[in-house]
DNA sequence: TTGAAAGCGCTAACAT
DNA sequence: ATGTTAGCGCTTTCAA
């Protein structure tokens, strides 16, 4: 079991210094054609495999970049860290994914072990449960780029990747009361998480604006999952005033909601559904879940493109905030017309 | 911008050297509790971090482990990342991912980068396209764990985490024979992978042991995906032998086939229908789909335990292979008797 | 129980 | 165009 192949080795194979060697690698300009090829040659003929490790601690640059979300079980997740990493391509960056569990206390541990391996910097978008950032403050104190994704805070003055939220919700109420629906109703999450409100005021605005109620006992606050929309959607038929219509926070409460409606036998799609996130079962389930598409993919490509923006050291320029627009998937779930 | 605190830093503060400062912060056993103590106090006043990367430099271990999968998209590939980590929770490992995107040039770039960035180990599940493994290769070179799953390859002998695919499509296949189907065809991929070969010698051995004919026309060859669904469903129900069942290779493939059924309007479920893998939207899709359930988690999890196993350096043992058994999930989609 | 010092593999400033 | 050399921050052997 030989030890692994060094520049050292690569040198002394040539009887040229280390210097000549690093040089050649990473293509430093005034090295001869010749060294060069000589060197590469070398460093294949001995099997050579550089160690990054090595590379990163003296000159301070791992090109990794740390990615926290809550689960990349959500699909609306995974695109997004597959178009960070398309995005990333050929840049060099590579990421290391860190999964909070929709858990502060998990989250804090992943900025500190990301920071720890020193990457160069942190994407993240925050867990449910985060209403506190401090966590994130070192990475922004040792000068690493911070972006946020999704899930933003306000309190971290840091480049953002986000959708028009208010858009979002105001698109889904007004697609319902076109659709002929009157009294519309909202299932959403307890926490108080800026993307989340903010639909709620796109979907009171929506309603305001079409001199519409809003009725304070048709907006369900609970968590988000399929056991969540069933309750939400139970409580809700069960009211005095029934509503025609459902808004689901997400894709995942959004199909709780269809499960409880047919459940109890109400008719679909009668009663009006949509979700948030275009889930990957979203188009398949029945009746198929109209819903707003939140473009993940752009989102990531966002993200990458921040990030790299950033890292070409855009000296003074000011906190960049994109905003994605929304868009409305029309599906059967709030055909009440047909 | 004061430069990030050392080790050498807390060594001056306390009059002792980095030696003792180590030790100290690393659990040592031979140091005083009272210097131990003055150690932390400092580390935590000085706001101390300690960089991994010289950690690992030094000591050759950077307790990454490098994982390897086509995407997170699939939710099955989520959910086996999701329980790597879980398992792997507490042991001071971290994951970095890779996804090959179903391309062997990709992959064999993630076998190179992940070994550049000094990785402890990896674990991979193989893209469609690789057929050679060469790429595999160097990690045993560097004496580091390979582990395999789902997506193994025999020319490797490592250790593997596999599901019984030869008893999953057996399974699939019995459970239609049970349901009173009697010309059951298969969709599957055309690519040579182990997994997809023994689904399909499964759903043979139970044809013959029910003294049912193979048809190799009703055996279609193409991709996986719901679009190569829908085109073997097209195939096969224009044959000249009309099938009663369709077996898939995955969900993805068995929900395009559905699709393409309703389309043709073909009675659902007349035509028996059932994938694999239990994907997230097979219980909500109409009719629900029936599939074998891979259990993702416990792959996850056997897969943790066998690298840290193999971390603990229990020394002679031989290759381990662990093998899940598959579970049948049935729903709506096989439900001929009603 | 603690200290001194070498060195992990690489980069980069300073020489030549 | 190439060489010399000093670290990056840490671990670890040897010595005290």
């Amino acid at each position: 079991m030989k030890k692994k192949t060094t520049i050292y080795d690569i040198a002394k194979e040539l009887n040229v210094t280390v210097s000549t060697v690093s040089r050649a690698l990473s293509g430093f300009p005034a090295i001869s054609d010749a060294t060069r090829q000589a060197v590469f040659e070398a460093a294949k003929k001995l099997n050579y495999s550089p160690n990054k490790l090595a590379s990163a601690l003296k000159s301070g640059r791992t090109y990794i970049i740390g990615v926290i979300v809550p689960s990349v079980q959500a699909h609306f997740f995974a695109s997004i860290i597959h178009s960070i990493e398309e995005g990333l391509k050929n840049s060099g960056y590579r990421i290391i994914l860190y999964q909070s569990n929709e858990s502060v206390a998990s989250e804090i541990n992943g900025v500190k072990t990301l920071l720890e391996a020193q990457v160069d910097g942190i994407m993240a978008s925050l867990s449910l449960e985060t209403e506190d950032v401090a966590h994130f403050e070192e990475v922004i104190k040792q000068h690493k780029p911070l972006i946020l994704f999704d899930r933003v805070h306000e309190k971290l003055k840091v480049p953002t990747v986000t959708l028009d939220d208010f858009k979002a919700g105001y698109m889904a109420t007004q697609h319902l009361i076109k659709q002929g629906f009157k009294n519309i109703a909202y299932v959403t999450t307890v926490h108080q998480i800026r993307i989340f409100n903010d639909r709620l005021k796109g979907y009171k605005a929506a309603l305001t604006d079409n001199n519409l109620p809003i009725n304070e006992e048709h907006i369900i606050f609970g968590g988000l999952s399929i056991k969540d929309g069933k309750f939400g959607a139970d409580k809700l038929i069960r009211s005095e005033n029934k509503p025609d219509a459902i808004i689901a926070a997400d894709d995942f409460t959004a199909l709780g909601v269809i499960q409880k409606l047919k459940e109890i036998d109400e008719p679909l799609p009668k009663i009006g559904v949509i979700g948030f996130a275009n889930e990957a079962f979203s188009a398949y389930i029945t009746p198929s879940l109209s819903t707003i598409d939140q473009h993940p993919n752009q989102m990531g490509a966002e993200c990458a493109k921040l990030f790299l923006n950033t890292m070409q050291n855009k000296p003074n320029q000011k906190v960049n905030h994109v905003v994605i627009d929304p868009s409305l998937v029309e599906r059967e779930s709030t055909k009440l017309k047909m």
